[in-house]
DNA sequence: ATATAGATGCAATTCTATTGCATTTGGAGT
DNA sequence: ACTCCAAATGCAATAGAATTGCATCTATAT
């Protein structure tokens, strides 16, 4: 049982420890990749009863705080991950037009010239959202069976 | 007037040429940036009555004959733009949290390493979607005479 | 000139996300 | 352990972008 980490993540957040929030903090922990409000939401029911809105408030506090990302991939939703491997910064992330996945790629798929950058648009980045977008290996290998 | 070249265009779309169509299209092809679908139906309404859903059916056809590029910026909008000009294919773009502004980067800034991504994830790439976000160098002007 | 597949307008609907407000609760201070 | 209040929650309503259904209109192939 986690809950102890859990708590101290939440606490240094400067937020209040409730069981919605701990439930929602469980939920992201045990996720390979990026999820949505509503699957948050969905899984963190098993634990816990809480209101939708409970879910999106509760995500958009951990973003502001700092301890998830959030992603915005090929459709119209938000979706969150927890920003704790400090090994993992920012990284791509590949979004499947079939089956809706969002997965991460590795870090090195991509390299922003950040130099270049600020003396071509001398803007201050706060965030980058790397996404590939297309066909999956998995649906791939689907599509190859039944054609 | 490039009333002929944009016939052509949409022609070649395998779409009929309507006022509509001719409309979205000078508009999109006098803008510098990616536009919402919002604001090139209220350029286009300049030339040509017409309902806000023609122009999300327009663009949307426009994009799956590849005519336009879509992109999912910072907020929750598509914006599309004219993907006429060979010599950027793809290319990112900065978004300004401040005043909304979604702008086009020179290409150079990036670097996909699709080769990589072939070995460590083989999907079928179809999309990039590169966003870096964060304040652009007007936004941070402004700030600095005010503060 | 005519027929018809495709395009349009309008209303209704879907899908996410956000806001307002009354009620409950975590936890700091005693 | 008790009290209190800012913070968190639930529920209903609302916002905002995009999509769909359907009747009508029109570009264009013949």
């Amino acid at each position: 049982m986690k809950s102890r980490l859990y708590e101290k993540l939440i606490r240094d957040c400067g937020l209040k420890i409730t069981r919605a929030r701990l439930a929602v903090l469980a939920v992201l922990d045990s996720a390979t990749r990026p999820r949505s409000t509503d699957s948050v939401h969905r899984a963190a029911l098993e634990m816990e009863p809480m209101d939708r809105v409970t879910v999106y408030r509760t995500l958009e506090s951990f973003h502001q705080a700092g301890l998830v990302e959030r992603v915005r991939a090929g459709d119209r939703t938000w979706r969150y991950h927890l920003s704790l491997e400090p090994d993992r910064p920012v990284h791509p992330h590949f979004f499947c037009y079939c089956c809706g996945k969002l997965e991460c790629l590795p870090r090195n798929i991509v390299r922003v010239d950040l130099e270049r950058m600020k003396q071509e648009y001398p803007a201050r980045v706060e965030h980058l959202q790397i996404n590939l977008e297309g066909f999956c290996p998995d649906c791939l290998a689907k599509q190859d069976r039944t054609e």
